[in-house]
DNA sequence: TTAGATTTGACATTTATTGTCAAGTCAAAA
DNA sequence: TTTTGACTTGACAATAAATGTCAAATCTAA
């Protein structure tokens, strides 16, 4: 199972280009992106997309890889994993079919 | 849909308690659980355990009555859920077949 | 070796979460 | 009506988590 830090290097070495080129393109310390692609940080929602763009990756892939390598961390250590993610997924429509609060 | 602040306050209508005497035996101020009956705030899992014990509710339901909220939450305005969730179940079976890091 | 690339870790900064408190609302009893 | 008890609200403090910075250390190929 490739982790989202994986593909980020994976991509990054194919395209020749070097930590602190992607790092300085997105803006950050080149540290962290090493950290990121180690999966020893988490990158923000803004970096990803950056991220996508910089490495011709599919912006919503990289989002879904996110958010559900989020999620599976969170999880892993509770047993009622599945049946959490099942529940989730019903809350979720609930959510979206009812009218926007605020 | 039933929301966890709702499953809390009306179980402990039920049992006719009040937010002080629940909220003193979970050891918080009872303007917090005010809150979280309202859904107004998130619980620690260590409340929910205290919860569960003082309003005599299933543990393991409350815990993924907690779980499935918090990723609801965090994935409504996301449109990609249902796939985020397909992927963090993939990922999730992947990590509990690893053998335990550090 | 040395030069460039990456990693590491200590630390600072920022942001999010949680807790505290006192004053406010509200409904029912006196 | 007042008073009382239960609950709510909001401003603020305290704590914890996430993020950023930096310089020294490591690693690798020339």
């Amino acid at each position: 199972m490739e982790t989202i830090g994986q593909i980020l290097r994976n991509k990054r070495q194919e395209l020749g280009l070097l930590l602190r080129q992607v790092s300085a393109y997105i803006d950050i310390d080149q540290a962290i992106l090493s950290k990121i692609e180690r999966n020893e940080r988490k990158p923000t929602k803004d970096m990803l997309e950056k991220l996508s763009e910089i490495l011709k990756l599919d912006k919503d892939e990289l989002m879904i890889q996110y958010f559900s390598d989020k999620i599976a961390y969170e999880m892993a250590n509770e047993d009622c994993a599945s049946k959490v993610l099942k529940v989730a997924e019903k809350k979720i429509k609930y959510l979206k079919s009812q009218p926007v609060k605020n």
